[in-house]
DNA sequence: ATGGTAGCCTCGCTA
């Protein structure tokens, strides 16, 4: 089975970009972040015309998440547990039968930028992770194949990206959300990329500007987190790194886990 | 030290 996340950065600006790979990668199960729409906007007869049902959790203009699968979906939650007076569409959750009979939980998520640190956007974002972690260990008591993935905005070590020194002001790096992206790893999460490949800067996400692509200034941002479950049926995890490359990209690439379940 | 790009759907905000 062949799981994804994707930052598409727009959905709909993305239509064709995503439209190419799906045919290409066909995964089973993939989940978008950063869709920018509402659910009456997402364009779910697009990607039933190519094989996949989708569950969404849109809003308008900024963030939103969405998971798109070959099976249907099944009890689809929204939103995090405690997100009373959060409006931000950030996590959408459900649970898939596999072909040998069993089940995957997947979640797609998309954490908060924080930018810049201290400010409430920077307290938002770690408040967020937190939320992130109790729920994560909720779900982990079931003692399941769970997959968390999506975007995080953590960079969780120096060698997720070309210059520490250049991100070290940056809510993506610091000390607190590294701290707090670990603490939901330390629940007993695996990060599916670095379980399969151990070198250094290998990115998910180059930046628009200042020629980061041609420059491979990117960071690793985008992440796979496997219940232990999962991490048993874990046979390789690769960053879909090309797909930067293509006409009108998305600012991150997609990441693949190829699970024995 | 600064500015560089992209998407939204309004000329500013978010990333």
């Amino acid at each position: 089975m062949k799981i994804a996340t994707w930052n598409v950065n727009s959905v709909k600006a993305r239509l064709d970009t995503v439209s190419t790979w799906l045919a290409q990668a066909a995964p089973d199960i993939v989940c978008l972040q950063e869709i920018k729409t509402t659910d009456e906007g997402f364009p779910s007869d697009v990607f039933e015309g190519l094989g996949y049902n989708a569950v969404m959790h849109g809003q308008k203009s900024y963030n939103g998440v969405a998971i798109l699968s070959k099976r249907p979906a099944e009890d689809v939650v929204k939103g995090l547990p405690e997100s009373d007076g959060d409006d931000h569409a950030r996590y959408i959750e459900a649970v898939f039968s596999t072909d040998k009979g069993g089940i995957v939980r997947v979640a797609s998520i998309y954490a908060p930028n924080g930018n810049p640190p201290g400010t409430e956007r920077f307290d938002y974002k770690l408040a967020w992770l937190e939320r992130l972690n109790r729920h994560a260990a909720r779900l982990l008591a079931l003692e399941e194949p769970l997959i968390l993935c999506g975007d995080y905005n953590v960079i969780p070590t120096a060698d997720d990206c070309h210059d520490p020194k250049a991100w070290a002001g940056d809510a993506l790096f610091q000390p607190e959300t590294r701290a707090a992206y670990r603490r939901i790893c330390n629940l007993g999460l695996s990060d599916a990329f670095r379980a399969c490949h151990a070198e250094p800067r290998r990115y998910t996400f180059w930046d628009y500007q200042a020629g980061s692509w041609t420059k491979d200034h990117g960071i690793r941002i985008d992440h796979m987190l496997l219940s232990p479950q999962a991490a048993d049926c874990l046979l390789d995890c690769v960053i879909d790194r090309h797909v930067r490359g293509w006409e009108k990209p998305s600012d991150h690439v997609p990441v693949l886990c190829q699970l024995s379940i």
